[in-house]
RNA sequence: GCCGAGGUGGUGAAACGGUAAACACGCUACGUUCAGAACGUAGUGCUCUUACGGGCUUGCGGGUUCAACUCCCGCCCUCGGCACCA
């Protein structure tokens, strides 16, 4: 028999379920017995794919054949998210329009992709910047404007100057564009927004009934930060103006002592028109990015207007200070100062010589008053200096304090988010393009459905002009058209969509990718959604995963999807570290290339080693030793299958026992998303059925069958030589035979006082009485017992046998 | 500071409250070989013992239990997210 040959027989297999169409998704899915099984697509970048896409490509396809093994009908897709930055970069640097790059791109991938086994149903591939798809993003855009959830707005937004476009809030980290790195500044521009904040509170109920890891439903959940507090007005001394501070602990508002609002609050503006040195201490912010605010330590800075706010409680007066502490665009822009129990409202009354009032007892009923940051008592504690709420805990005096002062009409209960509407304009030429026509006489009128797609137009460059316009500005032809209103003159929006539109709704897609008439056949959609596992990574935890599900949320509101919620099930991969246990990047020269390894080792090799490397959402190093090692069960598995002598008769009940209890464990790993413990579970098996002379072939075809999600290639290569003559894929999923595993003997440990002193084996189901007799025939257990007494015997029928002795 | 997830051999890791370290990597010895690679056999948490066997061990300290990696309380450390959010 031949060596084990990968290169030969898995080209030969792939071509195989091309040639049969062997992943064509079923045309009607029974609906009790459809899954869809989704992994991220990817960015087709000109680097080709990463191990790490192999790995969650790996372990996406094993969960899809294993479904269809399972008696499934599976809709596994694969598409390309291609619009974007770095396909518009390497347009500039080697001028080749960005479409042939992402044509060149894909066409890479998808090799790629088939010479790993993915059994991707090809037929409904997509792509973003197809027109036929950027139709329907568009008019996802328009349902949006129509529906009052996308405007038009001036206003400060995160400016990355190296890419010389906008970003959205989800796109800075740590003040850094998210793409390139470099520092994000503010700039007031003229934007495209998505209400977002609109969805807030159901983007944060339906988070509940997820089947998603718990840390990714917290930041999506810290994200949104929704709080519920009160606006309370205050009137100001000498004037009709009021000022409105919003808190959370409306309680402690017998000791506010000040007013505090934030550098762009209309009052600070409006003081500053005859206060030079207001208007200065604004000019000043103003000026500061967030990072410098961050870097100034978080020293306290200020200015007092001259006006006072009267605190209804006491009748004081309250000074109303500017400071660059508090966020203009967080509640409404002003807090109430209240020293005493809040750390930063401290800070300030220190370093303005601001009066201090305890109202809340502090801990060792400390009721001295506070000097020290350390006695600022935030959360727990009793209330005092506080008239009618003296004595009451601090959460039950917050709700009668609410009632108090909306009774007596200053107060408003409210709830605020830290969420803020998504800045969805690029002044970059790769994207979608908005489409929306200003003219003159009839303001912003949107395309008319019918006009769609939108597209893109051929220009020689496509260079950001870093002003805030687009590159698509320049291209009078393009943008000059007649209004679809009045046709008088008007222009296009010339800015165009962010990377994250088209990738906002694939997932419908892909239930109906070549639909003309609409986004996707309702009822196909209705068959398939929601996506029942997506597969993908933690990065996306407030970009895609939210902005997924606000558009799933918008679509399902106009009645073009059926569920609110788009995924039911999320798993997430972990990283793939290089060699080094460092993080891959070309700078560190720890990147391994997949083809590579392919070449070297087979695919199966590689999607064993991807499996087999630790838990699918941990991280780990992809090693020369570690691949070694699954190329040699891999080569063992050969031999076995190949070469090992046929027998039925070698089937003792011993083995039938360790094939069903294979069964039994790979099932569940895999149900699990838990592909290291189905290898282990395989290499078991083998390392059994290697201790004897010969194996029965009945055996071997449930282990092919096991295998074949894993490794498909072998085990079609296995399963052929075993007399089949179909694929082993079609096969169904094997189930553990209950008897053989119920009827098995049992090895049962016997403690003393917990602690082991020997083994028994006995068949299942034995009595308590027959198994204690047995234990005390056992030499070691004799000994330990001689001279004690047996004050307790706990057993654990068929698992443990514990005798607790004096 | 707030929210969350983790901490088990030299390494990646297993383990419904029930024999901790399965499986794999690495290492050691032996076999095979002219030699190497590959392969095979045995061993491999720490520790006492010639052996039989015993003691200790899942970040640290307590607790619940016949029994704790697993549950509870308090610390320490690592990672992820948020952060002058009122």
């Amino acid at each position: 028999m031949a060596e084990y040959n990968p290169k030969e027989i898995e080209a030969k297999w792939q071509q195989y379920w091309q040639d049969n169409a062997l992943f064509r998704t079923p045309a009607k899915p029974d609906p009790k017995k459809k899954k869809y099984v989704l992994v991220e697509f990817p960015y087709p970048s000109g680097d080709g794919l990463h191990v790490g896409h192999a790995k969650i490509y790996t372990a996406t396809d094993v969960a899809a054949r294993y479904h269809r093994m399972r008696g499934y009908d599976v809709l596994h897709p694969m598409g390309w998210d291609a619009f974007g930055l770095p396909a518009e970069n390497s347009a500039i640097k080697f001028g080749v329009h960005p479409a042939e790059l992402t044509e060149r791109n894909t066409t890479k991938f998808k090799e790629q992709m088939l010479s790993l086994g993915l059994s991707y149903d090809w037929e409904r591939e997509i792509n973003t910047t197809d027109p036929d798809y950027y139709k329907w993003t568009q008019w996802i855009f328009l349902q949006l404007f129509k529906r009052g959830l996308a405007y038009e707005d001036t206003i400060p937004i995160n400016w990355c100057p190296s890419c010389k476009t906008g970003l959205a809030n989800e796109e800075v980290i740590d003040g850094h564009c998210a793409r390139c790195g470099h520092v994000v500044e503010q700039k007031p521009m003229r934007q495209w927004m998505l209400k977002i904040t609109a969805y807030a509170d159901q983007l944060l109920a339906g988070l509940d009934d997820l089947d998603w890891p718990t840390f990714i439903k917290d930041i999506q959940r810290n994200w949104i930060g929704r709080s519920e507090g009160i606006n309370i007005t205050y009137d100001i001394v000498d004037s009709t103006d009021t000022v409105t501070c919003f808190t959370t602990r409306p309680d402690t508002n017998f000791g506010a002592t000040f007013v505090v609002v934030a550098p762009e609050h209309n009052l600070a503006t409006q003081v500053a028109a005859d206060n030079k040195e207001v208007a200065a201490y604004i000019d000043q912010a103003s000026r500061k990015t967030e990072r410098q605010r961050q870097e100034e330590d978080r020293i306290k800075t200020g200015v007092f207007t001259g006006r006072y706010a009267i605190n209804q409680l006491t009748g004081k007066k309250m000074p109303i200070w500017v400071s660059d502490f508090v966020i203009g665009h967080f509640g409404t822009g002003a807090v109430v100062g209240v020293p005493g129990h809040d750390l930063r409202d401290f800070e300030f009354a220190q370093t303005f010589d601001l009066p201090i009032i305890r109202v809340v007892v502090g801990p060792d009923g400390d009721t001295t008053s506070v000097t020290r940051p350390e006695q600022v008592q935030e959360k727990t504690g009793a209330m005092m200096n506080s008239d009618f709420l003296d004595g009451l805990p601090i959460d039950e005096a917050t709700t009668r304090m609410m009632d108090h002062m909306e009774t007596e009409g200053y107060g408003e209960r409210v709830t605020t988010y830290s969420l803020r509407d998504w800045v969805f304009s690029r002044q970059r030429y790769w994207g979608e393009p908005i489409p929306l026509i200003h003219c003159q006489e009839c303001g912003i009128v949107p395309v008319p459905e019918a006009e769609l797609p939108v597209t893109l137009p051929e220009v020689t460059s496509y260079e950001p002009t870093g002003t805030g316009e687009s590159p698509l500005a320049g291209i009078s032809d393009w943008v000059n058209v007649s209004c679809p209103t009045c046709d008088g003159a008007a222009k296009r929006e010339t800015n165009t969509m962010p990377q994250w539109a088209g990738s906002s709704w694939y997932w419908i897609r892909f239930t109906d990718h070549d639909n003309t008439k609409a986004l996707a056949d309702p009822k196909k959609i209705k068959q398939w959604l929601p996506v029942d596992i997506y597969v993908g990574g933690a990065e996306h935890a407030v970009l895609h995963l939210l902005y997924g599900r606000f558009w799933n949320m918008v679509l399902h509101d106009i009645g073009a999807v059926n569920t609110a919620e788009p995924f039911t099930k999320r798993h997430i991969v972990g990283l793939v570290l290089g060699e080094d246990g460092q993080k891959m990047s070309k700078s560190r020269g720890n990147v391994v290339n997949p083809d590579d390894e392919i070449a070297k080792y087979g695919a199966d090799t590689v999607r064993i080693f991807a499996s087999f490397m630790g838990p699918f959402e941990g991280s780990a190093a992809w090693t020369t030793a570690g691949i070694t090692g699954s190329e040699r069960f891999m080569k063992r598995l050969w031999r076995l299958f190949m070469e090992m002598p046929q027998d039925e008769a070698a089937l003792t009940a011993d083995l039938n026992l360790a094939v069903q209890q294979t069964i039994k464990r790979v099932t569940e790993s895999m149900e699990h998303f838990r592909f290291n413990t189905a290898v282990s579970s395989l290499m078991e098996l083998l390392n059994t059925f290697e201790k004897d002379k010969a194996v029965a072939p009945s055996a071997l075809q449930t282990f092919a069958l096991l295998l074949s999600p894993l490794a498909p290639h072998l085990a079609e290569e296995a399963w052929q030589s075993l007399g089949n003559d179909t694929s082993v894929t079609l096969q169904p999923w094997p189930e553990a035979d209950a008897e053989v595993l119920a009827g098995a003997q049992v090895t049962i440990p016997v403690q003393i006082n917990g602690k082991v002193r020997g083994t028994l084996t006995t068949d299942s189901g034995q009595d308590e009485a027959a198994v204690v007799e047995e234990a005390k025939g056992l030499e070691n257990v004799t000994r330990h017992l001689e001279g004690k007494e047996i004050v307790k015997t706990i057993y654990v029928p068929d698992k443990l046998l514990n005798l607790v002795v004096k």
